[in-house]
DNA sequence: ATTAAATTCGTCTTTGTCGAATAAATGGAA
DNA sequence: TTCCATTTATTCGACAAAGACGAATTTAAT
């Protein structure tokens, strides 16, 4: 499977990153995966995931200038690239066309 | 994450079985992820996950009588549980609330 | 017996998960 | 003004769960 498929919790990271849009680092998407997905995870599985996404090419990074605040480091912020968006689209339009054909009587 | 999740080929399978409604077992699954997933997988793996998902509680499963033909010993049927339902819609909705919030500039 | 359809077993890779270590910036105290 | 405690962040190392496959086993028909 190497490379190429999502895992389930790289979907959801990919979707958070997106979500965030300019404002995608670490503790911000560790955060938002909380309160969005009703979900408890450390900031290291976020980071795991984020590192392993990038390898993928789904995700790229670049650094941020550190804020001028108490401990504000610079961040690693992260951005979806075209790969990671048609990863994401083919996998709602799998799933979609997989809910289309449950018959009627198969939730019954 | 044990239990409670569901991984991505787990849901698949759920979906599909639902698909399959009342002629869902190993090879007629298998069968259906190659076709409407694009995507090759033993038979081992899928008869791997349907025990999984069992032991979670998703799935039930029942034998079918032995078909008259060559080689044609029973096979066993599933069926998706209330709280496989309530997983799949679940995974759908929060997926789909992470699509809503989306911005349009990150896809651009 | 031989062949065919199906499921189970044993093993390995990839993903998911976390705690602890490290890095970089700020604000005070000596 | 130099150091150190504190804060925000990321990286490392280890292990558990999920995904994947080949080989072995079971059961039925020829």
């Amino acid at each position: 499977m190497k490379g190429t498929n999502l895992g389930e919790l790289e979907e959801i990271v990919l979707l958070v990153v997106a979500n965030l849009y300019d404002h995608a680092y670490g503790v911000a998407i560790k955060l938002e995966i909380e309160e969005k997905c009703q979900r408890k995870i450390t900031i290291s599985t976020v980071h795991n995931v984020l590192q392993r996404l990038q390898e993928k090419g789904f995700l790229e990074s670049r650094y941020s200038e550190p804020t001028h605040e108490r401990g504000g480091k610079r961040k690693l912020l992260f951005r979806v690239t075209k790969t990671g968006q048609g990863a994401l689209a083919h996998s709602r339009d799998m799933r979609e066309s997989l809910w289309r054909g449950i018959p009627g009587l198969a939730f019954e």
